[in-house]
Formats: C-alpha cells, structure tokens, sequence
RNA sequence: GGAGAGAUGGCCGAGUUGGCUGAAGGCGCUCGCCUGCUAAGUGAGUGUAGGGUCAAAAGCUCUACCGAGGGUUCGAAUCCCUCUCUCUCCGCCA
C-alpha cells in the first residue's frame, strides 16, 4: 500500500507508474472519496469538540446543584449528527482503503521499462554450461527410472500438480533444506525460524496476498485460515504491528516451510515434473530493513540465494524483472534462473524483492530511530533461498550421468550418508 | 469439549458507586547535573495515529485510541451485549 498523502500529491506519477507496469485501475474515484473522507472528519471532529466541552460543562452543573436539563436536551441533537457521521465516515475510508490497496508498489528507478519477460535484462551469468554427449533427460524421466519420483500415484493421491518422492529422491529434498538452511544461518547471518503454515486473513493482507489475489490461495474451509504460498507471509508478518528499534535493524531470517498455490489460471503449463505444484518446499529470506539500507540489503540477499547455486555448482543467470514482469508488491526484483539441461532452458529457481515499505505500510512495521522523534516504516525484503523442489530439478538434470545415474554435488554427500549417486534400485 | 480467571502506555501495575485520568505509582528509556570508574543519587522529558494552522519543519490546536466490534448515556477504561485472544483446572490428543 502505498502512501494516501503520496497518492495525493503524485497523481500523474501513479499513472504513469500504471502504464510502465500494465497495470489498469481507474483512479477518478479516489480524489472524490479523499476529498470527502476530509470534510466529514472534519465536521465530525468539530461536533466532537462541542460534545466534550459542554459535557464538561453539563459535569460541572450538577456538581454545583444547577440544572442542566436544556444543555442536555441539546446535546442530544448534536449526539445524534455524530452518530450519523460516524457511520458515514468508515463507509468513506473503507472504500478509499480499499482503492489503495488496489495500486502497485512503484518500482524503483533502476528498473527497466518493459512489457514481458522477453524484456527482462541479464545482469550477469555464472557456471559452465555442460555439454552433454547424448540428449539430457529431463528429469521426469531421469526421476520415474530412479524410482525417486512418482508423479501417477501423487495424482491418485491428490490429483494432478502434485508429486510424490520416496527412498533419495525424499532424502534429497531433505538434505537440502538442511543445506539450504545450514548455508543461511553459518554464513549469511540469518536467524532460522519455523512459523505456521496457515495464517489468518490479516497476515494475508499485510504482505499483499489479500484482497486482490485470492484465488491464488487455497483457503481452509469455514475456518479464516489460508495455507501459505510462500513463507514470506507468515514471516514478514512476525513484526506486524510493532515497533522496532534502530539497532536491531537489519533483522534477517531464514525460514523452511512447505507453500500452497492454486496455481488458478496456469493450466496446461508446465503439466510434467516438479516445476508446478500445488504443494512444494521452499527455504526462504526475509529481511527488515532501514530504508537507506534496503537496496544494498537486497544485492546482499540476492548473492546469499546465490551462493546456494555456487555451492551446488548449477550454473545460473540472474535478471532484473522489467516494470511490465515485476510482482504487485515489489519495488524492484532479481530473479535467478537456474540452467535445466533436459529442457534447454533457464528457469526461476529464486525471485528476491525489495518491497520497500509497501508491505511495512500495510502490516503496520515500523521503526525508531535513536534522537528522532516519531516513527519510520521499515523497508521489507524477501527471496527464496532457494525453491527446493525445483533445485532437486536442476540437480537432477545437471548431474545425469549416461547411464542414467544422478551424481551428489559434493556438498550434499554428508547430509545423505556420504553417498556419491543415485542409481537404478538405489 | 466442560468449568473458571483475565486483557490498561516499551514493561509491570492502579483506576470498575460513569464526569479535567491520555490515563496514578514503579521500572525502563532520552537529555542534563553529580560522581576516579561502576552502582547509587538528582532535575527535566518520554505513546500512536488522523485533522487544522504553516510554503515546509518546529510550534500551537483539535479528534481518536485502556483486546476488537456494537449498545446505553449529555458524557464510558469504568455499565450492557457479541466476538477474539491469553491463563488455570478437567477431558481428549501428536
């Protein structure tokens, strides 16, 4: 959310901020409703005023025996108008909220007007691309020989979108989380943390999800419960509604949990693999940030998701998302992709985002600072550090061997048992 | 699921025969004084948000906020209703 009195003040600034994004909101209503979200607090604060001063005066009366009778008839008329103005009032408000909600975060200078994804610059590459002497499987096929992945009886179980892992291939995803998790809090100073997996419609709220990408959710039947599609929800959610201090600033987590999407609007893509799951395991970064750290915050946690890809020896690029590909919520996103040999393509295995205090704003995340008077929104930041079920992908098909073995990156081997491959019959 | 207790400022904790209580007192914190250092002492200050005034900041001023929402009343932290959360005991359970 962003600023009412920005909004205000930068009008022909959002509209433009709307056709670098592609983003449509009609934005006539929201001077009207400003306008008189003003004037009836105005009046109404103004018969507050009245209201208390002659009910000190009415308190006064009795004390001293005098009769307060007309005062108080009065009063009962001006009681009434703020009753009215009181219901009036949240009518206006709620609606003007609700409008803000509806306006994108403006995205930060540097990044690159754009339509799509096909307009996303590479900010740099890293690692060989192997050549393989035989066409590289991708690794649904590599998976189902390995007897590590069961795609027809996760869809018996659950349906399609869905996967099952036995033996390594669980072990596997396991050991990176383990990994993953190990990397962030030894190296990169991060506090690891395990939070709900369901969280209520507020949290939703403060990081964006809600109201406007609902049927992106899985929601809990007659409960106000949402399993998380990311981490980032209930983590960034751990400081709403407080104050922090300066010195505790930049708060860093690491944070595994399982995530939730409906993935409603994607059928017919990706259908085979891991890539695209109701349900998949992601170990993510989320960071609390003073607003003149933020973007030096953001190059530092996206080179810990990297170092991750380092550590697994996956070659990678990362791109800066373009206005037209940037998420509602993020004020400037890298993505890294990781290189997938069976498809012949980079895929996003990390999207890390400063979201400036668009989501402070909203989940109410603040600051002070140390002589300062008042309080200051945080900037917000998050990454996935990384998705796991797409790095079992990326290893899978990056360490095939001809023989349709899968090589163990070495920093793997002692969270499996030192075990170097994965064979056929384990 | 049954029975009971509670929710006040950064924290602890008064205030419930409705009326200068935004809220006593204590702790903490900030600035100053004092003190070889520390501790102690001492003076002042110390919530958040939204309006108005102002070019803006400061300042001044108004309004709201004592878990949330609603009600009674001229007037509610105080009375009534609903909800949420926390705690204790019993039951159940990984």
């Amino acid at each position: 959310m962003l600023d009412l009195k920005f909004v205000r003040t930068n009008m022909d600034r959002i509209e433009q901020m709307f056709k670098d994004r592609g983003y449509e909101l009609d934005l006539s209503r929201f001077r009207t409703l400003d306008e008189k979200r003003r004037s009836v607090l105005t009046d109404l604060e103004e018969l507050r005023h009245e209201r208390n001063t002659v009910s000190d005066k009415i308190a006064v009366m009795k004390k001293q025996g005098e009769d307060a009778s007309s005062l108080i008839s009065q009063m009962k008329t001006v009681s009434a108008s703020i009753k009215e103005l009181e219901t009036e009032l949240p009518e206006v408000v709620d609606e003007l909220n609700n409008l803000l909600l509806l306006i994108p975060n403006i995205p930060h200078e540097s990044v690159v007007v754009g339509r799509d994804p096909d307009d996303n610059p590479v900010i740099r590459t890293w690692g060989e691309i192997r050549d393989f002497e035989y066409p590289p499987l991708p690794h649904w096929e590599l998976g189902e020989k390995l007897n590590i992945l069961d795609f027809s009886r996760a869809a018996k179980i659950a349906g399609s979108r869905f996967s099952l892992q036995s033996g390594l291939g669980a072990a596997l995803e396991r050991a990176l989380i383990n990994f993953m998790i190990d990397v962030h809090t030894r190296y990169h100073g991060y506090s690891e943390t395990l939070p709900p997996f369901l969280v209520n419609s507020e949290s939703m709220t403060g990081t964006g999800q809600l109201p406007k990408f609902r049927e992106d959710l899985f929601k809990v039947e007659g409960w106000d419960l949402f399993l998380i599609p990311t981490a980032e929800v209930p983590v960034t959610n751990i400081h709403r509604d407080e104050i922090l201090s300066f010195d505790e600033l930049p708060i860093k987590y690491v944070s595994y949990t399982p995530c939730f999407r409906s993935e409603a609007g994607s059928y017919g893509k990706d259908t085979r693999g891991l890539i695209r799951q109701h349900q998949f395991n992601k170990v993510e970064l989320v960071k609390f940030s003073r607003p003149e750290d933020s973007y030096g915050e953001l190059e530092a946690l996206t080179a810990d998701a990297e170092d991750i890809l380092r550590r697994l020896e996956l070659p990678y690029r990362v791109v800066s998302l373009c206005s037209g590909d940037l998420g509602f919520s993020a004020a400037k996103t890298y993505d890294l992709e990781v290189w997938l040999p069976g498809q012949q393509l980079f895929r996003e295995i990390s999207s890390c985002s400063n979201f400036t205090d668009f989501q402070a704003r909203r989940a109410n995340i603040r600051f002070k600072r140390k002589g300062g008077s008042g309080t200051e929104l945080v900037h917000t930041l998050n990454g996935s550090g990384l998705a796991v079920g797409r790095t079992l992908v990326a290893i899978l098909e990056n360490y095939q061997q001809a023989d349709g073995s899968v090589a163990i990156p070495e920093v793997l081997r002692p969270y499996v048992g030192d075990l170097s491959t994965i064979r056929m019959g384990g």
